[in-house]
DNA sequence: TATTGGCACTCAGGTAGTGCGAGTGCTAGT
DNA sequence: ACTAGCACTCGCACTACCTGAGTGCCAATA
């Protein structure tokens, strides 16, 4: 069990760090907060962090930085949540305003979310997997090809161009749509798998090599998208921060660049406390990203998450307020998809 | 006019610089290269140069490296174009086979350029200008939700919803479905707006506001993507080559990041020779962008050029190398739409 | 006239020495 | 349990100095 006193100065220490950028030594936490001791009682103190590893010394004689348990225990027990100030909520209602699809919404907030926490921001495109098909819809755009197009209730539209090998006729592709709508409308897209597994046999033998071909196109637009896609703003405030990196960004770039890797983090990521969730520097197993944090929060349709949004920076972050950002754009975000 | 020898120089200064990003002086270059003439020479003709502006000393004592002006030069007049590798044709033909539709061509076509040219590469959407209508649909996607989708024959295809205000039965949007590709497949994009003038008149009173809501939306996706769009990929190789921007990347960065100054810029870039065109350093009206060259080169879609796409990256690039890969994939693109 | 060898000069960058000061740990005293 | 004091550490900023690549110019040469 840490002491009391002793937290207080772990957040003095990650707060002045985290303001000044520069090592916390001793004297100044005294003079820059009201212990009511000595800078003595306070490297005592110190020392007992250093021993937990919660904070460390660069070099012998350095002030003390947080290390990356160091802010965990910050943001799990010490860490208020700072509210937003008014111009704050004011951009983000502007933001929500007047955008009609999916697509538009999702761009202005990961723009948003960029603009208030000043580090990059990312959103998750919503996973389709409690989601349900609303419509389907089969339209001839050349000879041999065809548009499929996948509406959900989750207001997501995604459209593929099938090329079939054959010319196929109106009259067999209206009847390939009406029976899809027929078997599937209304149900989650994690069952339509199942539902199409003898889809073929209702037409005839002959057609049925184009209606696989079909089938097939929309299950890899179900599963294409259990993988999803995520988008990201902000990425020039990383170079921005540059002297908050230790050694280059470019990592820290290429990491997200790669969507596989975001989108591994994102979903390994559970809602902590607070409705938030954060890795700090080493918890990301993946190495671009050690110096590194991820604070992400889901937001919601219909009562049920159906992604994930967030921010990533440096260690070095000022977690109440992106944690406050992150959480606050979660929920404008749920309340504009409720519309 | 610039005697033959200077050019020889200054094509060996270029080629030095590109290679050991060190300024150049007179003695590495006498016994780089086979000049024939002692150091001293190569002074004086170092000397002529510098007065035309096409070399600059950093300092006194220092080697010369190529001005914007000298890199134009080069590119204009003495840069020959070095032919692809065989792995690379490889790399361009595994990439190509195989997409499907628009979306996923461009993803690969801007993840391949910069794979090649190891810069931030660019692939701006087709320009809508000249493409013709090919197929409008209308779904129904809820009560008072339209989805209206172009197609066109460049392979775009364009979805949008419509919120109407007032619950529309199914036979007025068929009707209006037909009658709008009745008046406009066949015709350019840029002819729609003229076509729907007098649209509403066609139905009966009591729909008309719902069928100019309809329209208008149309006209809002014509117009939408003549603004057009832009992707990238590769961003992580600024900050790989950071050392190479005087200053820092995030300028760079800040300039890619906005659409809106990429257009501008690809817009404004006609081809010049060899089919691609060349911005070196301040050339780029914009500021951000004064430490940066931009390549780029048209791809065409029956005949027509559609849209550009290209390669960023620091004035000290290899420009032969990279406007080969830049002409190479804009016509193996060519290509691929070609299907 | 073009080229060359020679020479004095310049200057960025690396290396070494120095002092400062912020910070530490420890100990003895309150 | 806290504090004052003190000796010690060590990164950093500063200075001085040296080195070497590179230049410009000039007089000699082919």
């Amino acid at each position: 069990m840490i002491p009391e006193r002793s937290l207080e100065v772990l957040r003095a220490i990650v707060n002045d760090y985290i303001q000044t950028k520069e090592p916390v030594g001793s004297k100044s936490l005294v003079e820059r907060h009201q212990f009511g001791v000595s800078s003595a009682t306070i490297r005592n103190e110190m020392a007992m962090l250093e021993e937990e590893e919660l904070i460390h010394a660069p070099h012998t004689s350095a002030g003390r930085v947080p290390t990356d348990k160091g802010y965990r225990l910050f943001v799990d027990r010490l860490g208020e949540v700072k509210p937003l100030s008014a111009s704050e909520k004011a951009a983000i209602s502007n933001f929500m305003i007047g955008s009609a699809d999916l697509d538009e919404t999702l761009g202005r907030t990961v723009r948003l979310l960029s603009q208030l926490t000043n580090q990059v921001a990312m959103v998750q495109y919503p996973t389709l997997g409690r989601a349900r098909v609303r419509n389907i819809e089969l339209i001839q755009a050349a000879d041999t090809r065809v548009l499929l197009i996948l509406i959900t209730d989750s207001g997501r539209i995604q459209q593929h161009v099938i090329e079939l090998s054959e010319n196929l006729d109106v009259q067999l592709i209206a009847e390939i749509r009406g029976k899809l709508n027929e078997s599937l409308t209304g149900f989650a897209l994690g069952d339509v798998a199942a539902k199409l597994l003898n889809f073929a046999q209702n037409f005839a033998p002959s057609a049925r090599q184009q209606v696989v071909l079909i089938t097939e196109s929309l299950l890899d637009q179900v599963d294409a998208n259990r993988q999803e896609k995520i988008i990201l703003a902000g990425t020039a405030n990383l170079a921005r921060r540059e002297q908050d990196f230790p050694g280059s960004i470019s990592p820290v770039l290429e990491a997200i660049e790669e969507q596989v890797v975001l989108l591994k983090l994102v979903t390994e990521m559970q809602a902590e406390q607070h409705g938030v969730s954060l890795r700090i520097g080493r918890e990301n197993a993946f190495e671009g990203l050690s110096n590194a944090s991820v604070v992400v929060s889901g937001y919601e349709n219909q009562g049920n998450e159906i992604a994930k949004l967030g921010v990533i920076g440096p260690t070095r972050m000022d977690y109440s307020s992106n944690i406050a950002a992150v959480k606050a754009v979660a929920r404008y975000l749920t309340k504009a998809l409720g519309n």
